[in-house]
DNA sequence: GTAAAACCTCATGTCGACGTGAAGTCAAGG
DNA sequence: CCTTGACTTCACGTCGACATGAGGTTTTAC
């Protein structure tokens, strides 16, 4: 009894800071099965719970749940190239958002009217692709 | 007839690397405001190209239309303090993403099944707000 | 002068990740 | 036993940023 039998949903969704119908939808796109009760009502166990807590962390990351799903229905090899894939991924964004708090600070100083007669500015349009995230 | 005359929006779209319905909607949410013909096509200048411009980088940076439009529709001070909440959002990104990285690298090398053994899984666990962009 | 291409407005559809509500079943307290 | 609250499924609503299509006008190229 130290460690904490299954959960209903409604505990588990306390337990990990989000609402019941979310763990629900998680389960609706594959990303989750917990085992029922006779009855049909879904238990949580540790392990169910951390899982749960592998997808909000994966979803912090900025995966999406497709992506987080391609991850735990994957081999070996295939996972490291997806793992790879998102860091890759994440290394963009972090280049794009430091870019991006420079330009800020510069439209903070700089206050041009018209972008095109700034230099740093103009070198900001070159940049960028929208986001595959 | 050095600098181009105001194009209509098919040019003006292809200029920005986007569609010209795209154009049509930063409009209609008061993005933009291109001069009309006579016959009430739009027409884009030079000015109204770099405006769009902006917005691109600044849709690139991580903000939301709204976010734009609110920083185009306020005086000095509140320019200067959006800005700086802005900075501050994509610093907490970056930093959001850094840790991302490292799990990332972590969850290739780690392969724990169960992340409540990993001290680094685990501290993941702890940290992260649902992304306000 | 006419036909195709580009433009206009307005309405509706899409996508991802939920949020919300209805209608019914199950579980726990008194 | 009966109420109250948590659970179940299913279906439809929401939000942001477009995408798509209908139906009509204007411009352009021949």
């Amino acid at each position: 009894m130290a460690t904490a039998q299954a959960m209903k949903i409604g505990d588990a969704a306390a337990a990990l800071g989000i609402e019941a119908h979310v763990l629900r939808h998680w389960e609706s796109v594959g990303l989750l099965a917990p085992p029922r009760s006779r009855s049909g009502h879904r238990s949580y166990d540790e392990h169910a719970l951390n899982h749960a807590r592998l997808i909000q962390i994966l979803q912090r990351a900025g995966l999406s749940l497709d992506q987080i799903r391609q991850l735990g229905s994957s081999a070996h090899e295939e996972r490291l190239a997806l793992i790879a894939a998102r860091r890759a991924e994440t290394r963009d964004r972090i280049a794009l958002l430091q870019a991006t708090d420079q330009f800020l600070a510069h439209l903070a100083a700089c206050s041009h009217p018209i972008i095109a007669e700034c230099p740093e500015c103009s070198d900001f349009t070159k940049k960028g692709d929208p986001m595959p995230g």
